[in-house]
DNA sequence: TGAAATGTTGGGGCG
DNA sequence: ACGCCCCAACATTTC
């Protein structure tokens, strides 16, 4: 036999700033795989968004790989041992994943082959920095972003440069390999229309996007960012998600520019990302349990049809049903409206983050177990450098101050579409003959709002005063 | 990466 | 001319 390498693909799907790849690629021939962990618990599996995404991205990174991308569907250690023992592999490499599942999971399988005496490497394929190398002087976390950002990762140092994508093709395909729709990641239902409208899941197209957004969209970012209609954000987080593209790319592709205050506020949202993965990595259980403690006692509402009503963008609200309804028709939601739902539901709804949590892991095409439970946790307060709880988003002032012209609502509320701007963000106020002549019927072509903005910030003001 | 309540200031109307 | 009130327009505080 030949020398063989595995390289093992997991949220690192691309060729290109792929460090474990270049190492598989020293070796003769690489057998180059993904496996489906189906023995992980089911809320670190997958959401259907992201599954969806999975399958388009292991289609295009199979391409990129002339079609020997192996796949297999299992518990990876077992997988592993019978590649390694079938194909007499002496090395194994992969990119690293940082929640504590797969963490527990990766170095059981780098002691099990070490002790075989193979040769096993894992690399960082997703971040800036490793977690465990921005810390404070006495080697404690940071609990704040600003200090995080400004003072740790300064001194970690520049992030590496992106490596090359290697030159090879000595390519190995295993004969079980299950095909990529044998994994079943499609949906049943077709509800995925759209986002296959919205969406090209490849490595070409993570980098012309990067493009796009450089020429479009970066030298308004600062501020357009903030406008969900406006398009001045990247849409890259599913890109990095599944490493379509890798955050040291994007980093260098905006850091070569002239310095820009519009560049800084892109790289800070970098920034973001890599403190989720700092405090994910330093609390493994940032997915159930709040980092400030008395968060346990805060007396979350139960109600199943205001949730359901949330889900569905049926809360009478138009800019939360326009960002509930985006989720759902796109795998996507602008980020200033993500504060606005997470606000409503966790305050407003006074329904517990942990649904909002679940409901996002499972419509997010870029549902990350980093930044989504940080997210949370930094809407509801309870996270490490959190919004206060008092902070509560007036979901009409908002959308009058960020969807002016109601372009966004309008988009995914049409039922609301011929209201005037005056009304269009609180319909409920508008007078009968107004509504009329917009085809408006409250309760009929448009939910009633299912709570009173007014009394339920107090309500959910007092509930906090009582932790 | 808020909003509402409360406080302060200053111009203009008016007796 | 003067004091008084009203009320934007800010500023500060509070949640």
């Amino acid at each position: 036999m030949t020398d063989i390498s595995i390289m093992w693909f997991r949220q690192d799907l691309r060729m290109a700033d792929n460090d474990a790849l270049i190492s598989a690629c020293r070796h003769k021939a690489v057998l180059p795989i993904f496996i489906f962990d189906n023995t992980l618990p089911e809320n670190v599996t997958e959401g259907s968004a992201s599954r969806w995404w999975l399958h388009y991205g292991l289609k295009s990174l199979d391409d990129s790989l002339d079609g020997c991308l192996s796949v297999f569907c299992g518990r990876p250690l077992d997988v592993l041992k019978s590649l390694v023992k079938k194909y007499d592999v002496k090395s194994l490499y992969w990119n690293r994943c940082y929640d504590a599942f797969s963490v527990r999971r990766d170095s059981e399988i780098k002691t099990f082959f070490k002790g075989e005496g193979l040769v096993v490497e894992s690399f960082n394929g997703s971040l800036l920095w490793e977690p465990w190398t921005v810390t404070k002087a006495d080697g404690s976390p940071y609990k704040v972003f600003t200090p995080f950002y400004r003072r740790g990762c300064v001194n970690a140092g520049a992030p590496p440069l992106p490596s090359p994508r290697p030159d090879f093709s000595s390519w190995i395909k295993d004969d079980e390999s299950l095909a990529v729709d044998d994994l079943g990641l499609l949906p049943k239902l077709g509800w995925d229309k759209t986002m296959k409208e919205m969406w090209t899941v490849s490595e070409a197209e993570a980098v012309s996007r990067l493009d796009d957004f450089i020429e479009c969209g970066l030298s308004n970012y600062k501020i357009g960012r903030d406008y969900p209609a406006s398009g001045f954000t990247s849409g890259l987080s599913p890109y990095l998600h599944y490493g379509q593209i890798s955050a040291r790319q994007v980093w260098y592709a905006v850091k070569n520019l002239p310095p820009d205050e519009n560049i800084d506020t892109f790289c800070s949202e970098l920034g973001w990302r890599e403190f989720s993965y700092n405090l994910l990595f330093f609390n493994p259980d940032l997915q159930r349990k709040n980092i400030r403690a008395k968060f346990d006692f805060f007396n979350w509402r139960v109600n199943d049809d205001d949730l359901k009503a949330w889900q569905k963008g049926q809360t009478g609200v138009p800019i939360i049903d326009a960002g509930m309804r985006e989720l759902w028709q796109t795998g996507f939601m602008h980020n200033r409206v993500r504060m606005l739902v997470g606000s409503f539901l966790v305050k407003n709804l006074r329904l517990h983050w942990h649904h909002g949590e679940r409901w996002f892991w499972d419509c997010l095409v870029d549902a990350d177990l980093a930044s989504n439970s940080a997210s949370w946790q930094w809407i509801a307060g309870c996270g490490a450098d959190a919004s206060p709880y008092f902070r509560i988003f007036n979901p009409v002032t908002q959308s009058e101050k960020f969807d002016g012209n109601g372009d966004y609502v309008r988009k995914f509320v049409p039922e609301l579409a011929k209201l005037p701007n005056k009304y269009l963000f609180r319909p409920w106020e508008a007078p009968e003959d107004v509504l009329l002549s917009a085809n408006v019927e409250l309760g009929k072509t448009y939910p009633h709002p299912i709570v009173d903005l007014k009394i339920s910030r107090q309500n959910a003001l007092d509930e906090f005063k009582q932790i």
